[in-house]
DNA sequence: ATTTTTTTTTAGATCAGTCTAAATCTTATT
DNA sequence: AATAAGATTTAGACTGATCTAAAAAAAAAT
């Protein structure tokens, strides 16, 4: 395990986000597009990662992750995530302004800084944004937390939180009938605008502008 | 005002250290040598700072500071020493873990940032070493404090602070006759070891190891 | 005032990271 | 199955930052 530059640890953390939801693997341009890069670059680094073991990469037939590349990625993210936590609880700024910053700081990679910040957070599960902090272990300590706009169709799940407690917002949920706790699936997704139509509790159907469902946070595969 | 990289804020900074012991101009050994690289480097690094108008810069004659540059490196210098002060007062580091710390993130620059976390830690006018941290504006508030270990033989002050307060550190200071308000003048450094001779109140002869006056602060030219 | 020593700069390489343009491979279409 | 379309990789160039070795300039010593 050893450093890592910023670029590699960027790359990782796209290739993670992008297995995230769902194929076992990802192709060049997928990560060219995600990283605001081109597909040459791409492919240069992908060369130097796989030397380095952190994912498989065979030409043409796009890449995933190794065990410790895997590894590597829940870090880097762990990092982005408590570094969220510390702009948005201790510096207050909104949810909406910290992710260039924690983009910047996720990269200082000492464990032991690493640590000491958990501790002053208290060790927070989620990140501002809903989504889980992986522990020092690169285990994440529960189920994952998804915002409901990136739950793909087909997909049940449970709303356990919303990102905007706003009167006017909870008014809105309370109207159409969706609470937490409720369980969710999602029918269908309109390309265009994201938005969904919501099945809630297997009774009553909803359509939902992706403003709504970026806001709802969703356990998948509930119990 | 253009965004710098990280190497180029530590040659400034660097650069800055150099001039802030007295001359007017440094050499690009000395430069190579306080940030571990070498000449040949460094001379690059100069024609591109020297084109930014960051130094003066004159081939084989040293350079020193533009007024840009001047403030530049003390927006540098207020980053970093913020970042110490965040290190020590809220993760519990010791003071002397947090000099690689805080290299990398004083180079996360973001105004906004430095500005919410200078007022998350009520605005301290002294980083945990006792060096002055600058203003927004790039202005040193107060007289710069000065570790006693860095001052040069022949220089006079006045002792206003200790880094370590245990009692066996105050009760050796008491021994020997230094005290807060003490007017002291270093008679002579021993590049071997660090240690100094010392005249307190001009009276009385002390000799101290580096330890010692490393953990002593001193304001320069007392009133 | 030469010569020697030291310092500094240049020249030329290397590495990481990126790009454009051209070549190559895969996949979809006919 | 041949070809066209699309995706991916290579080739070659550039920037920033670094290095070693050689050349050049300044300073010190004779």
């Amino acid at each position: 395990m050893k450093k890592l530059t910023p670029a590699e640890e960027n790359y990782l953390k796209a290739i993670y986000h992008l297995l995230e939801e769902g194929p076992e693997k990802v192709s060049t341009n997928e990560i060219a597009s995600l990283i605001q890069s081109k597909a040459a670059s791409v492919s240069d680094m992908l060369k130097r990662l796989a030397e380095k073991e952190l994912i498989y990469y065979k030409k043409y037939h796009g890449v995933s992750l190794t065990e410790s590349g895997h590894k590597t990625a829940l870090h880097i993210i762990r990092r982005n995530r408590l570094w969220e936590v510390f702009l948005v609880e201790k510096l207050k700024f909104n949810w909406d302004e910290i992710d260039t910053l924690a983009e910047e700081l996720e990269h200082v990679n000492s464990p032991l800084l690493v640590r000491r910040l958990d501790e002053y957070l208290g060790f927070p599960k989620f990140d501002p944004h809903g989504d889980p902090i992986p522990d020092e272990f690169g285990e994440l300590s529960s189920k994952p937390r998804i915002v409901l706009s990136e739950v793909r169709s087909g997909q049940v799940g449970k709303i356990v939180a919303v990102n905007n407690s706003s009167a006017a917002f909870l008014k809105y949920l309370d109207k159409v009938g969706i609470y937490i706790g409720a369980k969710v699936e999602v029918l269908d997704t309109i390309e265009f605008d994201g938005s969904q139509e919501l099945l809630i509790d297997g009774q009553k159907k909803v359509f939902v502008s992706k403003e709504v469902s970026a806001n709802i946070q969703v356990m998948l595969h509930p119990g």
